[in-house]
DNA sequence: TATTGTTATACTCTATAACTATA
DNA sequence: TATAGTTATAGAGTATAACAATA
């Protein structure tokens, strides 16, 4: 998406205020002489390459965007539909317990969950043995929503990343970012 | 991090409303049968666990937090450490070029910018070609620092990933994760 | 007219303190 | 007293529009 969308590299598009002198072609990996201007040569990105962490945030990003996409039809971000799975996964668990294991900070859920429950997904029912916390259930709108985007996860998107890294690496790069997400 | 620090498992800690009737004693893995109260069992992820996005997601977080740890003696975040690499690899260069390449917008590359000429490690100069421009550089200081930083990365932080998933899944990890950032 | 750096602004995420009602 | 949900708030990160200086 960044990284330079100039396609076409033009070695010599300004006219130098100096005197201007004949020049050798420039070689493949071209550097262009005059250090300023508008030299429009890819940049080098050195030990970026080697940074884990560095491509793996940029590899999120594509990833997250291309859920956005995929699951657009149902409109539900990656957090939502990670909220709609754990609540048909484990029906009757209240905020905490919801939010914790996602890690997503309590106040921070509120917001979330409003969001949700205005759409008619989920519902909130004080607990009966302690009125202090929220019984969280999907509703039926909710479990529908939640088997469409389902569907839509494991055709379009997880199916796009399968096309692209092919089986075997997705099924270990699975593995490794979990192991990542757990050990480090 | 998150995910349950209750750890041990209270399969009976309320005194229920209704009648209290014998209970077989719980299988292995435990489903409370009162499905209210502080149950505490652990959640079920479900498909949480196969979708690549929120797993990578989940090991981006620790390794930029791993990242801060390792290179806290130099005060660098990581987008902070990659425009220093930047600015070493490709001297002279402009904003727009520095920022697009690592995928800032302009308007946000503003304060990073000032903040890391605040500290004395790079430098803007107008561009005498084109007047409009700053020729950003990195000062001696600011190359000392990078210096450091590299050390620390090498011999900490990428040392612990490597340390986690072994050299081999670690070098497939980084061909992967480029190829996904690359190609999605 | 177009571009560079910049300001202003807004929206999302994330993080912490503190309130309320319950326990 | 401690806990669940909530409010308020603050800080990053990210996004767009528009302006001044320059081309």
């Amino acid at each position: 998406m960044p990284v330079s969308n100039k396609t076409d590299i033009v070695a010599e598009s300004v006219v130098g205020k100096g005197p201007r002198r004949l020049r050798k072609k420039a070689a493949a990996s071209v550097v262009v002489s005059d250090p300023s201007g508008p030299s429009s040569v890819a940049l080098d990105l050195g030990e970026l390459n080697e940074l884990l962490g560095y491509s793996l945030k940029r590899a999120q990003l594509r990833i997250f965007e291309d859920f956005l996409r995929c699951v657009a039809p149902v409109k539900l971000t990656p957090a939502q539909f990670s909220v709609l799975l754990l609540l048909d996964r484990n029906p009757g668990r209240n905020q905490t317990e919801i939010a914790m294991t996602l890690g997503i900070l309590r106040p921070n859920f509120v917001a979330m969950l409003d969001a949700l429950e205005n759409r008619g997904l989920c519902t909130r029912q004080r607990s009966p043995n302690d009125r202090r916390s929220h019984v969280l259930m999907l509703t039926d709108k909710g479990r529908t929503t939640l088997a469409k985007a389902k569907k839509l996860v494991a055709d379009k998107h997880e199916a796009r990343l399968i096309d692209v890294l092919g089986p075997r690496q997705h099924r270990a790069m699975l593995e490794m970012v979990a192991k990542l997400a757990k050990e480090l």
